[in-house]
DNA sequence: CAGTGGTCTAGACCACGAC
DNA sequence: TCGTGGTCTAGACCACTGT
């Protein structure tokens, strides 16, 4: 029941390998409470500073969350937004979520930016910032791009919800014919502003997809930035093997 | 210079904030030392508890990393592996790292590759276990699983390396047509042994790629199951617009 | 050896949630 | 009101790194 004292593995590391096993052997299922951290102590024999380094240990592995004042629960699955490379095409069919316009602003072009549009340092862009969420729950944020040449004098560029999507108005609105999309996917720990608006618990990596919107001349019409909660996506690309 | 205590902001939050603010700030460069502990107990006026629950916040969050009796560090970017989805059809060109082959068995195949390799429950595969590196270092595992009807009695289940690898044996060698790819990417923390044998620091995620071979008749020939180092990989696809 | 981070303890008070 | 986790302190000893 306690730790062992005399072993080389430092005693929360023991604790908290106590809980990982019973997490992993279904002892303490989703959802489920963990003792507290009273509780931790006496059954241990450790001193709450490493209890609490036990857990905090677990929580980063993303294994269990914390609640003030309630307790320390296992992890239970969150829905999942599965977005397949075809999602593009299919319209709006596998998109039960939503997408809410955060503002759009005029700005300089961040580097990331001005290097895939091809813009010059310092050239001004339409951003429009929206809130993705599934099922009432916000699951991302993904910041549009868009040059002045082709947002200004259009709806792109005001403050009101597109109907039928961005792409739709640029295809069939603004005449462009859209070629192809290039996704570049980076992963990393949200930061604080992220983890706090997407309700993130620690221990939870989101994934940057940057995108590029190419038209059939291969000139760039837009770049997306998003940053999706990492538990809360799977994303599934196809792609030709020869 | 020190912490305001009348403030509702925790006093570690606020000399991780302050600390972070010098990093992103470019005050300490990528790799510099920061303060010592005891160094910065004097400089925020506060206990070394604290001062190392701000320095935990940085690691959980990937800015830092800390070594022992060493100091703690801003983390440098570390070369990056760049896995375009054209990466199939373009042989090793864009492959300057190395695979090692660390084992190969047969196993009951986990649920997830019995979902994908359409097989009984219970039925045994070859699973082909490598580690994937980058200029010597370590960046990624790679598991892939054959069903026995097509490795048996072929070099699939022989503990060797394969020249030109698995998918140009399955197709020049025992002559199956390659169809496409789906590759599945879901974002999690690694668990310690993962974090072990990838040398990663703490506050870096994985992103799991499971990846499902198809010949031309959309039959399932190989399910590869790869965990790569969050940091030291951007991916790139790309889908076509219509 | 001195300086660094790693671990551990004991005790205190606060903030939140449920009853 | 009570039990929970959140924060903070002060002090101790250990383990690792460099000189």
């Amino acid at each position: 029941m306690g730790v062992d004292r005399g072993s080389d593995r430092p005693v929360y590391k023991q604790v908290a390998d106590g809980l990982r096993a019973a997490v992993r052997g279904g002892e303490l299922a989703d959802g489920a409470v963990l003792a507290s951290e009273t509780e931790l102590m006496a059954r241990y024999g450790v001193s709450r500073n490493s209890v609490r380094n036990a857990v905090a240990l677990l929580r980063v592995e993303g294994l269990v969350v914390t609640e003030h004042g309630r307790g320390t629960f296992v992890r239970a699955q969150r829905p999942l937004r599965r977005l397949s490379s075809s999602r593009y095409s299919k319209a709006e069919e596998d998109a039960p979520d939503d997408q809410q316009l955060l503002g759009v602003e005029v700005v300089d072009a961040p580097q990331d930016v001005v290097d895939r549009l091809g813009l010059e340092v310092g050239e001004r862009v339409v951003v429009r910032r929206s809130l993705l969420s599934l099922e009432a729950e916000p699951v991302g944020l993904a910041d549009s791009y868009l040059p002045l040449g082709i947002a200004e004098g259009t709806a792109l560029e005001g403050f009101e919800k597109i109907e039928g999507g961005v792409h739709a108005l640029l295809e069939h609105g603004l005449g462009y014919e859209l070629g192809r999309f290039v996704e570049e996917l980076t992963f990393r720990m949200p930061t604080p502003e992220e983890a706090r608006v997407l309700r993130m618990g620690a221990g939870v990596p989101v994934v940057r997809v940057l995108r590029t919107l190419f038209d059939t001349a291969g000139r760039a019409l837009e770049v997306s930035d998003c940053v999706l909660a990492g538990d809360r996506h799977v994303l599934v690309y196809e792609v030709p093997a020869s």
